[in-house]
DNA sequence: GCCATAATGTAGTCCTTGTCTACATTTTCT
DNA sequence: AGAAAATGTAGACAAGGACTACATTATGGC
């Protein structure tokens, strides 16, 4: 841990964050202390505020890469299966909610209550970069015949939510006993294949 | 507030709770005291310990209310629409939703993500309770027809995700800004629609 | 290369909070 | 009525957030 030679750290701003996400998978965000995250560093309790403001500012950055972590995640997955808009819908439902499993303390960061509250700039454009693709993909989807009756915005909150609410319940003690049997991969697949369906056939509504 | 003229308060114990979902509503999660509880209800900074053993042990309590307060409102809104298992189970998913986004702050209390960590008996009780009347309910619309080749567990599930992850995301500052111009009755409803369809048929799968 | 200045880390301090303990008051039960 | 349980109070202490003054290092103009 945290033995150094050189007075400065020098990167101590992202292994606060990167640390930060341990110590919540490790002992939850109550347990997350700015001394805490020091004393495991190894740097002195004050270097930390050199960086962050206030503890709301970390958790803030920690939002932001989270955004930025989803947002690739989901991006990536669509470039994994082509052009088909429908398909590519479904990807980045998979894409997102494998990420939320994979990186459970980064997907609370971006669920935590009290983070809008303590928006700054970066975490705002980050946020709207990934609601963006989202709804583009959505839009897209929509063009491409997929519910095309729908209200466009209610459609993109429907496809959201599914990834949101089932990366929630997935882990939770009471309501992942139900699924756990199936492998995570699987179970993924045909969730999302009950939001956006594409196993049979793409654009036609009804099956 | 809190002036008194008896040594005991009386209440206390439900008082501390109904105020910290006020505090959390107002203040945010983190803003949240035991002491500054006290004060607020004009007890001494030692009184909440009498209640409850720590700062988890009130969250806790706080989630379970929070349990059984959704669990209410859904089984109320299944009763409002009969028999038709379909329609209840597209009016429970109404129901939830509308009590979460009325109670910000005990919807926060029930996906708090340290909640799992201090979950004593009365709260894995009101999970079980909320889990097993949804859980039921998916599985009787499934038994009257609707997507009737589909693990049930899995379905359960997307049937929960949609308003878990609709909830969240509705009065989050990016996404929201999509849907606020609908209102809120008749957004709950249309998306519901999306995911248990009750208005032109309640047990065809195609339309 | 030199040095002014910014960036970054340290140590000390103050205030607040969580939690424990000893004690006070009230309620309950017999 | 009186013992025992429940509930509230006051004080103490450790830990954390956030601020300050100061120390060390890095950087950019010259």
């Amino acid at each position: 841990m945290g033995k150094r030679t050189t007075y400065h750290h020098g990167n101590l701003r992202q292994e606060l964050i990167d640390r930060a996400a341990i110590v919540i998978d490790r002992d939850g965000i109550e347990a997350l202390t700015l001394r805490g995250l020091a004393r495991e560093l190894g740097v002195s309790h004050g270097a930390p505020n050199r960086h962050f403001k206030n503890k709301a500012e970390l958790l803030a950055a920690l939002a932001t890469e989270a955004y930025e972590q989803a947002h690739h995640a989901t991006v990536e997955a669509a470039e994994e299966v082509g052009d088909n808009p429908v398909r590519r819908l479904n990807a980045m439902g998979r894409g997102f909610l494998n990420w939320a499993l994979d990186n459970r303390a980064l997907f609370n960061a971006l669920n935590h209550p009290d983070i809008k509250r303590s928006a700054d700039e970066a975490l705002l454009s980050s946020m709207r970069t990934f609601q963006l693709a989202a709804r583009e993909a959505s839009i897209a989807a929509q063009a491409a015949g997929r519910h095309a009756d729908v209200d466009s915005k209610l459609l993109a909150l429907y496809n959201n939510s599914v990834p949101f609410g089932a990366a929630q319940l997935i882990d939770h003690p009471v309501f992942a006993a139900q699924i756990n049997h199936l492998p995570r991969e699987e179970m993924v697949e045909q969730l999302m294949e009950l939001v956006v369906p594409v196993r049979k056939q793409d654009q036609a509504p009804s099956h």
